[in-house]
DNA sequence: TGCCAGGCCCTCTTTAGGGCCTT
């Protein structure tokens, strides 16, 4: 496809944590952490590596994730693992599906490694509800399964389901770009989509592009999770 | 070994409550 999915060089990466428990505030702990790099329309690179932080893994997430207590005994230690992916990823945008929720383990983990957190987070799943109100829900494997991506492995698996929410993203990309007749759909684009307001895509889109599509339905607007 | 958070949006609302998503 001769068409440009982002700016020239610009790249992304699609990051997935697996942790203990819902929030970093009430003493969650990473457990694995993917990243999957994004450039030019395709995967480019990925990092994956379980992590361990001495935290006790409760047998609810064990059976979700498959990552065992005896796993994180012999995997290396967090601070190591969130100061190599830091490297990995560098100063590239980072994107996430309910990127809040992998923006505060992002956050919380790079603290106790003595490091920054300083990039901005994409969302693919305020992406969604804004691209496809249509669609169930806008869970990652239902997203998945709606526009077929391609089977990255066990979900609830960091490395699969970074990949399935690259996947995810340059599907997004894609169809902005058809949909709005875009010769591009740059991180900034998908930044402002993500908080576009009710039914006002093309005027976010107006801003990128003269080419913006003249007209738009409004859609009714789902609930909407905290902007990361 | 625990039943937990967070913030935005919709609606039978607005001096509030519940759903969505993630592990």
């Amino acid at each position: 496809m001769p068409t440009a999915f982002d700016s020239p060089h610009e790249t992304v990466a699609v990051i997935d944590f697996e942790t203990t428990g819902m929030s970093p505030s009430t003493g969650g702990r990473a457990t694995e952490i993917a990243a999957v790099l994004v450039s030019g329309g395709q995967i480019v690179g990925h990092y994956a590596s379980l992590m361990n932080s001495g935290a006790w893994v409760p047998p609810f997430i064990e059976q979700l994730t498959g990552i065992s207590n005896a796993m994180l005994e012999r995997a290396p230690r967090a601070e190591h693992v969130m100061r190599e992916v830091a490297a990995f990823v560098g100063d590239c945008p980072l994107v996430a599906h309910n990127a809040a929720f992998d923006r505060a383990f992002w956050c919380a983990e790079l603290r106790r490694a003595d490091r920054e957190a300083e990039q901005r987070f994409a969302c693919t799943m305020l992406l969604a509800r804004r691209l496809y109100p249509e669609s169930t829900n806008h869970r990652l494997g239902t997203l998945a399964a709606l526009h077929r991506l391609p089977d990255a492995g066990r979900a609830h698996r960091a490395l699969a389901d970074a990949q399935t929410t690259a996947h995810l993203l340059l599907t997004m990309q894609r169809d902005v770009m058809q949909r709005y007749a875009l010769r591009a759909a740059p991180h900034e684009l998908l930044m402002q989509l993500q908080r576009a307001p009710h039914g006002r895509l093309a005027e976010c889109i107006a801003g990128h592009s003269t080419r913006a599509a003249s007209a738009e339905t409004p859609i009714r607007q789902p609930a909407l999770g905290r902007l990361p």
